[in-house]
DNA sequence: GCAGTTTCGACACAACTCCGTCACTGCGCC
DNA sequence: GGCGCAGTGACGGAGTTGTGTCGAAACTGC
């Protein structure tokens, strides 16, 4: 087995950056945090990571001059901004300065994890024996063409569908509460709180269960939330 | 074996805080109280715990108040919210400010401990060897998925008399009056005087015993109690 | 602007909790 | 050892609480 693809989380918010590096690693990554620009700067330049998280809003040396310093040391690690400004104006900043993807908080950590993957994917540094692929029953998840099937014949799931499925699927066997599953796909900060996880959870259902009114794979936990098992 | 996950209690009625801590010792957290919202933001902020157990009706500052300064400052530890008023309003109100889970008084001591475990496992910060499955005779306990199994078949427990079995579980072998189990799984302040505890470890045993008539590991202690063992 | 998607409230329904009643069992007292 | 008394087990129905479902409104990307 090659070894996992390294991710570097430059982000001073401890709490936050102990979250994503606690789901990276479940991925299977390594991965390293820095908590401000200038240790985060040469983390980069010398742990040589596959691929860097960057916040903008860093004490000292900002998210930019990051990237800036790190593109004129000739690095050309993917980078991938989060930021809490979802101003246009410095989407465009980030991508001038070549970074690969733009995130805006809040985010929902399926979503992170995928363009994680992607990223690795597209640069070929995924070289994990890494399943492409995920199933229970007679469903089956093609990661990299981002397609579901069941026994064969393809089901289109919307994204945030997609999404909740990956999340329940992520914690294969373990009950996720409602908020749980908001905070995972909707993002941290979420303020839902009515009928829609039902609901999506109702439409992967329909699509995937046999029989979507005695559920054999989506369960339901009675006061606390779902649950999905092969 | 790391250091033990730590808790933050910010409540002023000292007798329920007592009693919240030393039940989270007992599960082996490091556990610090708060009297009121200005010291426990300060421990917040300084002990950095890694779950805080937050009362909303506090002297002084106020429980919101406390969770807005704390999101403010960056933080993104899970808070747990305990509340006396179970108005949606809060609830909503408590989500929007980031909180993770809420709960509302009365609440069992039971339910705490499953949402701090859930918490510190979902964060990752639960790094303690700890079972993820409790045994006794042929019946299997898994706390992650939440299900029981009686010799490998799936049993299903309403909340409750899940809870009830846990309480019973942790204290194996001794004897647990009604009155205890109330304040354990009910909530403190319950007033249930009647057949209730009874009515559930009768489910339990229905479902759980080879023979229900008979029992073998949920047994009556006459005028005391009930007792469970392996 | 349109089609597909997501959100969210309303309502019906299902699951669960609780508690009273009654029968029964274990225990002590005579 | 029988008798009465308290405590417990069994049962079932009323009330409560949480979930599934549906449809309409808001939103998004093209």
């Amino acid at each position: 087995m090659s070894p996992a693809p390294r991710i570097l989380v430059i982000e001073d918010n401890a709490d936050l950056a102990q979250g994503i590096a606690y789901n990276l690693q479940l991925e299977g990554y390594e991965v390293r945090i820095a908590p401000d620009g200038r240790s985060g700067l040469d983390a980069a330049l010398l742990w040589a990571p596959d691929v860097v998280l960057l916040d903008l809003m860093l004490p000292g040396l900002d998210g930019f001059e990051v990237l800036r310093a790190l593109r004129a040391k000739g690095s050309r690690i993917p980078v991938i901004i989060l930021s809490a400004r979802a101003e246009e104006a410095d989407k465009v900043r980030g991508f001038r300065l070549d970074a690969d993807q733009y995130v805006t908080k809040p985010f929902g950590v399926m979503e992170l994890l995928e363009r994680v993957a992607a990223m690795l994917r597209r640069t070929g540094r995924d070289a994990r024996p890494r399943e492409e692929t995920l199933t229970f029953g007679d469903v089956h998840i093609d990661l990299a063409r981002h397609t579901v099937a069941k026994s064969g014949k393809e089901v289109v799931l919307p994204p945030k569908a997609y999404e909740l499925l990956l999340a329940l699927l992520r914690r294969q066997g373990a009950v996720m509460s409602r908020h749980e599953l908001l905070r995972e796909v909707w993002g941290y900060g979420s303020s839902v709180v009515s009928r829609t996880v039902d609901t999506h959870v109702a439409e992967l259902r329909r699509k995937l269960e046999d029989d979507p009114a005695a559920p054999r794979h989506i369960l339901t936990v009675w006061k606390i939330g779902y649950r999905l098992t092969a």
